[in-house]
RNA sequence: GGCCCCGUGGUGUAGUGGACUAACAUGCCACCCUGUCACGGUGGAGAUCGGGGGUUCGAAUCCCCCCGGGGUCGCCA
């Protein structure tokens, strides 16, 4: 016998009654009845009980008594109905069961470290270090199912718009502009290294020049910077470019491709559709952030000028120096205790603001008209008139039983603050509906932005995004007025995908990267292969890269991409299952022209 | 680099200065059990409470340092 297996585990259903199977998997669960023994056996494909009775072999009863949790297991026997009443109806398979007649223990195995057979939270480091044993439970292969799906649907979907799959070096060139990079040393030149890249951004910008016109890959990219939950030092984005192409054509190919791909993988999921489309001022405005989570409202509003000639020194000092006053309305929250307002407040100055202004409206419903300041609960009720706390309330669009959150100083910090303590009500609230897959883009980011540190000017995207044709003239004298042709699409608070119309002449790109602060020499250095093969007919073209670990995890409904990569790395940058990173051989260093540094 | 949270039998939790000789569930081991499916029953083994130091008559519990995991700000063109 060859395959040890004629069916999987999990396919066995009523009309295989009768047949003679061989299946091959894991114990699952043990019930040993003394004379019966049940054993659910798994496999990828699923469950299915099997039993052993002894007057059937008596045999195969004695060696299921020594199976245990996780023995690899292989048997032989008559799929067969099961008795009337004793069907399982919480098992696929479980209206029949499998009579063994012939079995053999392929492995034992030690007991597990954690239970594979339930879904019980574990502490994520002992997963890690036993990731083979975490991947076989149901949430981990679920997860891995959905993102081939995902994948394999990217894949034939673009395929079919004529996109053909190209790989591109894992060793290529340090670019320190960006993130940091991972360095591979080079054994044949000593004191040079290869980069792992960030992104295959240049390469395949060199494949438009290439004349490939349409290209996809998906693609690890690296960056040696922090993690967070949805940021790993590895990750995986579905790289794409075309040529002749449009801002309008790159957004509806996304949406064509994420909309039909949630419909086809997870049906049950709803969408916005079509999806919306927000400036970035706008989405900045009303949301403080970017990356806003449209699933609810709650939006941010400009108390600004409510609050400009009011006696509360807070607001007023802050307008003063150039800050704003902004604020929140969250929904019948005027019940919160002292203990819940000191909590927010907590969190609020641990983001940095100074702290946060609250104003309770009333204890119960009814029209805001009817507010009368005995109702008000807040400190600002002795320098702020009733009819500013009417104004702030109405422009937030509160009712009575509302509860304002108010912040003052720096444009950055309330943004910043206001977005998350919108995120945060909002998910207390429970207002981000999980079922749904709120996807947006923003659209109309500037192309630059001032670096106060190093009093420069930075890509907001990268380098190589093209002005708006009707801002290159602002280039030369308000480089801040320059909008970019740079897009982004992001779902549920989590930015998806980032992507731009690339520059495609030599002549505007050099231009770029000297308002970069970049001398001659270093744009020939770093970027001489680029701009010299734009001076070989390059094509207009643009593209787009997708997160797919973190539109995997957006689908899976999980809270960070780990959930959803094979192993992934801590965060600290470690990988538990194999111990990475390590200390190398002397000899191996010095193959590499290397000389550990002594660190103080 | 900053701030915050977590670390108690194999696993998940309870215990927040004395009654802890550390509890509960589950897992594990042994025996019993022919229809269970998170099988059931009886019995048993198993943690000096992440590590180190300190305070105290007394520390799982309070303080300090370190280690590990997580969240986040900075960082991520």
């Amino acid at each position: 016998m060859i395959l040890l297996k004629s069916h999987s585990c999990g396919e066995l259903r009523k009309k295989h009654v009768g047949a003679n199977v061989d299946l091959a998997g894991w114990v699952d669960r043990r019930r040993d009845h003394g004379r019966l023994i049940f054993i659910d056996l798994r496999d990828r494909g699923g469950i299915v009980q099997v039993v052993f009775n002894p007057e059937v072999s008596k045999s195969c009863h004695e060696i299921a008594s020594e199976m245990r949790s996780e023995y690899v297991v292989r048997v032989s026997g008559e799929v067969a109905p099961r008795p009337p009443g004793t069907e399982n109806p919480k098992l696929p398979t479980g209206d029949v069961e499998v009579i063994i007649d012939n079995t053999e223990i392929l492995n034992t195995s030690k007991t597990p470290p954690f239970y594979i057979n339930e879904d019980t939270e574990v502490e994520e480091s002992l997963r890690l270090k036993y990731r083979y044993l975490d991947l076989r439970r149901a949430r981990m292969k679920r997860n891995l199912l959905l993102r081939h799906q995902i994948v394999k649907f990217m894949r034939d979907f673009l395929d079919a718009q004529g996109f053909i799959e190209v790989e591109t070096p894992i060793l290529i060139k340090s670019t320190p502009e960006g993130a940091r990079d991972y360095l591979v040393p080079s054994r044949l030149y000593p004191g040079k290294f290869y980069a792992l890249p960030q992104s295959p951004q240049q390469l395949k910008q060199l494949l438009m020049v290439a004349g490939v016109e349409k290209y996809f890959q998906i693609a690890k990219c690296f960056r040696d910077e922090d993690t967070r939950a949805d940021r790993q030092p590895e990750f995986t984005q579905l790289d794409l470019e075309m040529s002749f192409i449009e801002e309008e054509d790159i957004l509806n190919l996304l949406e064509g491709l994420f909309a039909s791909m949630v419909e086809t993988v997870k049906p049950e999921m709803r969408m916005i559709k079509p999806f919306p489309r927000l400036t970035y001022a706008e989405a900045m405005e009303h949301y403080g952030t970017d990356k806003p989570d449209l699933r609810f409202g709650m939006e941010i509003r400009d108390l600004s000028d409510i609050v400009a000639q009011s006696d509360f020194s807070i607001f007023r000092s802050a307008i003063a120096e150039g800050g704003k006053v902004k604020g929140i309305c969250a929904p019948g929250c005027a019940s919160y205790t002292r203990h819940q307002l000191d909590e927010l407040n907590k969190l609020v100055q641990n983001l940095g603001a100074k702290g946060l202004v609250t104003i309770i409206l009333g204890t119960s419903g009814g029209s805001i008209n009817d507010l009368t300041l005995e109702m008000v609960k807040s400190v600002a009720t002795k320098f702020i008139t009733l009819d500013h706390i009417k104004q702030m309330a109405e422009c937030l669009g509160a009712n009575m039983g509302d509860l304002l959150l108010i912040i003052a100083g720096k444009p950055k910090i309330v943004d910043m603050v206001l977005d998350e303590l919108r995120r945060e009500m909002g998910h207390r609230l429970k207002l981000a509906d999980p079922n749904v897959l709120a996807f947006a883009f923003i659209v109309d980011f500037p192309l630059l932005a001032r670096n106060e540190e190093m009093g420069q000017w930075e890509s907001m995207h990268h380098p190589f995004t093209a002005p708006r044709d009707e801002d290159v003239s602002l280039l030369d004298v308000a480089p801040e007025k320059v909008r970019g042709k740079h897009y982004d699409m992001v779902c549920n608070g989590c930015e998806i995908a980032g992507g731009s119309i690339r520059i495609h002449t030599s002549h505007l790109q050099r231009k770029i990267f000297k308002l970069l602060g970049y001398n001659d020499d270093e744009i020939e250095e770093r970027f001489g292969h680029l701009l010299e093969a734009f001076d070989y007919g390059a094509p207009p073209h643009g593209g787009v890269a997708p997160g797919i670990d973190r539109i995997v995890m957006l689908m899976a409904g999980e809270e960070t991409i780990r959930e959803v990569i094979a192993f992934p790395k801590t965060q600290s940058a470690t990988d538990l299952t194999v111990n990475a990173p390590s200390s190398v051989a002397e000899e191996q260093l010095a193959e590499l022209h290397l000389l550990l540094r002594e660190e103080s």
